[in-house]
DNA sequence: CCAAATGATTATGT
DNA sequence: ACATAATCATTTGG
C-alpha cells in the first residue's frame, strides 16, 4: 500500500527524485532499458487491482493528500507546459462528422414503418400505406393484418426498451467519465474542450450501437413485412370475367395492345380491379404473349429449316453443282 | 404431387 | 414515368 502512493507520485516523477538518480541525465534510459517491461507491466496491472480493490474513502483520502501535497502546484505546471507542447499534435485530429447519412436512412424508415415516432398514429399511417400500396380490397387486407400489427407492435416494444437502455447508459457513461475528468482536472491540466471531446467521443460509440439496433430492427420489420404483406403471398387469380373482358381488349387491340390511362380506368371498374392490377396484366400479357409467339416461331423455324436442310440434301445428291443456299425468312 | 398458369414485384433501360 | 424482362409466390388443373 506505501509502493502505491510512491509508485503515484513516482509517475510523475517526485519521488523519484529522492535517491540516487538525482542529477542523472541517463536515469530514464537506465530504467527502461534494465527492467524487464514484462515485469514491468505485471506491476502495474498489480498496482492498478489494488488500487481497485480500495474502498471509497480510502481513494478520496489519498486524492486529497495528494491535492494538498506541497509539490501540486508546480507539477500542475509542469503538466501544463507539457501539454502546451504536445497538444498541438493531438488538435486538428478530429471535427467531423454532420448528421450521418447512414443513421438517417434508418431513421426515416422506421419512422414511415411506425416503429418510432408517436404510438398509434404511426402505425396506422403505416398500414394504410401498405394497404393503398396492395391491389386487394380493404376487407381482404385485414385478415391476417392484426396479427402483423401485433408483432410490428412487439418489434416496437424491443426497440424502444433497447433505446431506452442504450440512452440510459450514454448518459450514466457519460456523468461517470465526466465526472472522473472533472475530478482529475484538478491533479492535471484538463480543458473544457477536451471534456466536450470526451463527450463527443462517447455519444459517437453509443451512435455506432444505436445504429446496429436501428439496424437489426430495420431487418426484422422487412422481414415481418415480407412475411405478411408482400402481395404475392397471398395472390387470387381474376374471375373468369374478368379475365375474359381483358383478354377481349388484347386481343382486339393486339397491333397496340397500351391501353391508355382512360382505357385501364374503365377496364378496372369492369373488372373491379384496381389500375395499377390492369397495368401489371397489360405487361405480364405483352411480355407472355411474345414470348408464345416467339417460342412458337422458333419451333416453327427449326422445322422448316430442317425439312429445307432434308430436301437440300436429297436433291444434292443428284446435282453437285447448286445454287447457294436459300434464306428463310420469319 | 407436379408443371403450367398467373398476378405481383424487382431490376434495368429509355 | 413507363415498358420490358426476369423472377417470385401462389393457384390451378391434370
Amino acid at each position: 500500500m506505501e509502493d502505491q502512493a510512491r509508485m503515484m507520485l513516482g509517475h510523475i516523477g517526485l519521488t523519484g527524485l529522492s535517491h540516487e538518480d538525482v542529477g542523472d541525465p541517463d536515469n530514464i534510459r537506465k530504467h527502461h532499458n534494465l527492467g524487464q517491461p514484462q515485469q514491468d507491466i505485471g506491476e502495474i496491472l498489480q498496482q492498478i487491482m489494488v488500487i481497485t480493490d480500495e474502498s471509497l474513502d480510502e481513494a478520496q483520502a489519498r486524492k486529497h493528500a495528494l491535492n494538498c501535497h506541497r509539490m501540486k502546484p508546480a507539477l500542475f505546471s509542469v503538466l501544463c507546459e507539457i501539454k502546451e507542447r504536445t497538444a498541438l499534435s493531438i488538435r486538428g485530429a478530429q471535427e467531423e462528422d454532420g448528421p450521418d447519412p447512414q443513421i438517417m436512412r434508418l431513421d426515416n424508415m422506421l419512422l414511415a414503418e411506425g416503429v418510432a415516432g408517436p404510438e398509434r398514429g404511426g402505425a396506422s399511417a403505416a398500414a394504410a400505406v401498405v394497404a393503398a400500396a396492395a391491389g386487394g380490397s380493404p376487407a381482404e387486407a385485414n385478415i391476417e393484418h392484426s396479427e402483423y400489427k401485433e408483432k410490428l407492435a412487439q418489434i416496437r416494444r424491443m426497440y424502444h426498451a433497447e433505446l431506452e437502455k442504450y440512452q440510459q447508459a450514454c448518459n450514466e457513461f457519460t456523468d461517470h467519465v465526466m465526472n472522473l475528468l472533472r475530478e482529475q482536472s484538478r491533479t492535471r491540466p484538463i480543458s473544457p474542450k477536451e471534456i466536450e471531446r470526451m463527450v463527443g467521443i462517447i455519444h459517437r460509440k453509443f451512435s455506432t450501437i444505436q445504429m446496429q439496433l436501428k439496424q437489426s430492427t430495420c431487418e426484422a420489420v422487412m422481414i415481418l413485412r415480407s412475411r405478411f404483406l408482400d402481395a404475392r403471398r397471398k395472390r387470387r387469380n381474376f374471375s373468369k370475367q374478368a379475365a375474359e373482358i381483358l383478354n377481349t381488349y388484347f386481343y382486339s387491340h393486339l397491333a397496340n395492345p397500351y391501353p391508355s390511362e382512360e382505357a385501364k380506368e374503365d377496364l378496372a371498374r369492369k373488372c373491379s380491379i384496381t389500375v395499377s392490377q390492369v397495368a401489371n396484366w397489360f405487361g405480364n400479357k405483352r411480355i407472355r404473349y411474345k414470348r408464345n409467339v416467339a417460342k412458337l416461331q422458333e419451333e416453327a423455324n427449326r422445322y422448316a429449316v430442317k425439312t429445307a436442310v432434308d430436301a437440300a440434301s436429297v436433291s444434292s445428291q443428284a446435282s453437285q453443282a447448286n445454287s447457294p443456299a436459300t434464306p428463310n425468312s420469319g
